[in-house]
DNA sequence: ATAACGTAGTTCGTATACGATCTATTAGAT
DNA sequence: ATCTAATAGATCGTATACGAACTACGTTAT
């Protein structure tokens, strides 16, 4: 009965969540430029979604555009994972305690099965996990129905997920978040909303000091510019 | 010696702030349909650039995009000018207390000449005055470097505007704080980082106080889609 | 030999063109 | 008379095409 079909997706849409894996799978590299004749021919488009998508890419901060010199992936920084990190422990606590209050029993379904779908792909280490994980954090706050404070957060997720998954996925971190996030979906489906806020306050606080120590030794490269490139890969 | 130039701008970039400064004043008006072809040739421009532009403003939460139906002006709502100021209040006194411990000489000659642009068309009304007051608020906020705090303040302030503009500047709000803006510049350029972060609290808390007033009486309309259309204007 | 200049080739950005989808109007059926 | 079905018109989304800007290489002059 609903009037609005949201299950139709434009190719552009659709290519913003293709070419936004590929960046945070790591398969366009930051600082190379996207030759959008090539990547339009690879994935069987023509430029003008391809371009459209990368401008939305643009705006959540992936990627970055210089006119006439085309697209690039934005570098990751030490610096730039704790502005981020900051910023979801000031947001994502109070949002998710506040959305606990608000959801219906529809939500809690949601949220419940987002987080047994999580667990079943970081069990076999699937290439979906990262995705997953945005998912189950983002149904935590989508309730809250606070639609600014949701976008904003998806974003985070998003630029979020380039750092775990490069520094702490192969050290197999998303094993040692399972009782964390049990912990906290428990609450939250309890609407147990300060114990939901301090126990997401502390997920994101592991996380970031996990992640501290992946790149505190690893930090070179990225900073600015002017580094030798590794061999690696 | 820059090797970057950021003089250049391509057309999409362009007519991102045209087309924001249509529904930021309100040139465009929200729920309707935004013709491609009908402002692609008001602009003098195709349709592909004008494309770029709107998905870009979609991601900024100001348009919304049904797949073969177009893009339509988001509708205002109460909630979400509570929604934003109370993200602005839990973000951007941090930020700009920490940026002005960060600011050197030329951010604050920066941000003096903001503050004193925006008082010279605040004082003769003119229409410019909602970007410049933008502006300077990201004025205090820019030099702390945190480019992704930044970029979403930045957001913040864009949705913000359309609030402000509509239900506050005819009211000559901005006249009223401009003591509270000079307050607030005065701290930052002496980096007393606690007396900023207050002072911006406050700030904000007065305009969203102001807002709510606004709002209240006439908060009709916009909500929900079917509601009679006012006369006015 | 080095540096400056010019030229070929490539890539980007935008205009034009066309097929697909939607909306509104009209004809038809219950 | 109301509701359904069909058609015409308009709008959207994407592919193709072309001019503009940049990059890289080779040439010439100092």
């Amino acid at each position: 009965m609903s009037s609005v079909h949201l299950d139709i997706r434009t190719l552009s849409d659709r290519l913003v969540d293709v070419v936004r894996d590929f960046i945070l799978s790591g398969a366009i590299a930051p600082d190379v430029p996207i030759r959008q004749d090539a990547l339009a021919a690879e994935l069987r488009v023509s430029k003008i979604p391809l371009r459209e998508a990368l401008a939305r890419l643009e705006q959540d901060g992936l990627v970055v555009s210089y006119a006439n010199r085309g697209f690039f992936v934005r570098p990751m920084s030490p610096e730039e994972a704790e502005e981020i990190y900051a910023l979801r422990i000031k947001l994502e606590p109070d949002a998710a305690a506040f959305a606990c209050l608000k959801a219906d029993d529809d939500d809690r379904e949601r949220a419940r099965l987002a987080l047994e779908q999580f667990d079943i792909d970081a069990a076999t280490q699937k290439p979906t996990v990262g995705a997953l994980n945005r998912a189950f954090h983002l149904a935590l706050v989508r309730p809250g129905g606070q639609r600014v404070t949701t976008n904003i957060v998806a974003r985070l997720h998003i630029l979020a997920d380039r750092y775990v998954r490069k520094h702490l996925e192969p050290k197999g971190r998303f094993l040692n978040a399972e009782a964390e996030h049990h912990e906290m979906l428990e609450a939250w489906m309890k609407r147990r909303d300060a114990r939901v806020r301090k126990l997401i306050t502390q997920h994101l606080e592991h996380t970031l000091a996990d992640l501290r120590t992946a790149l505190r030794p690893a930090a070179a490269g990225q900073g600015s510019g002017s580094s030798k490139k590794r061999a690696k890969r």
